[in-house]
DNA sequence: TCACCTTATAGATGTATGTCAATATGAAGA
DNA sequence: TCTTCATATTGACATACATCTATAAGGTGA
């Protein structure tokens, strides 16, 4: 699965008429945030020191086998939310804030239509 | 489906750890979003003069049977994006710009963290 | 090399979901 | 009341997805 390509200046819902190809690439991101697992993924991720954590930091936080956690974090990687890193065993995980922001940018809906 | 009760002041990712309730209630809104067509809707919805749409004008925007588009909305208006109002044989669709914006507020991620 | 640790991948399975055709409901007009 | 238009609901079906077990792959250290 190719990564996501969000455009550089995504406008709010309301400007601009989403085009069927840009709401289905956007949608693949909205997607991968719609599963509790992968929003509280993000939220450790997010609040952990240095803003990463290796995968035995996010697999401990949760009642599920280690692949199931793995799988999340690709999905997660696929759509550009999370980069990866490996150092030594150990494989660390980051936000991509420009992509989280892209998102939150095209939900915030001006006061006044 | 009960509707989505997001709380009033949903901090970042960052700020504060996700726990798994909050979660599960975010997810559902996120699902919501994470299917183009709904995607499109709101974006319809959005850009319509006086910031509603009735149910015709977004099925013209499709190539999908009413029932299906009739479904979409019937997700967005469970999680609490949308509104609706019958007047006469119409029913008009409204964004909930406040439950937007708190999804829209917790993907904001401060650039220093 | 071998044993061990950490993470990823493959394959299977049950459940959720997007779509449609058919039908119901609700409002307006003749 | 009967017909017509606009929208919602039901039920069916194929596909997508979350999860698991089993296994592979990559690193470290003896």
């Amino acid at each position: 699965m190719e990564p996501l390509q969000i455009l550089d200046c995504s406008p709010p819902l309301v400007r601009e008429q989403l085009d069927a190809d840009k709401a289905t690439e956007l949608a693949r991101a909205f997607k991968a945030l719609g599963d509790p697992v992968r929003l509280r993924i993000l939220s450790i991720v997010a609040g952990h020191a240095g803003g990463e954590a290796c995968v035995c930091d996010i697999t401990d936080a949760f009642d599920l086998t280690q692949p199931t956690i793995s799988h999340h974090l690709k999905v997660l990687r696929d759509v550009g939310l999370l980069t990866h890193e490996r150092r030594g065993s150990w494989v660390y995980y980051r936000l991509v804030p420009e992509n989280l922001s892209r998102l939150s940018a095209l939900l915030n809906i001006p006061a006044t239509v």
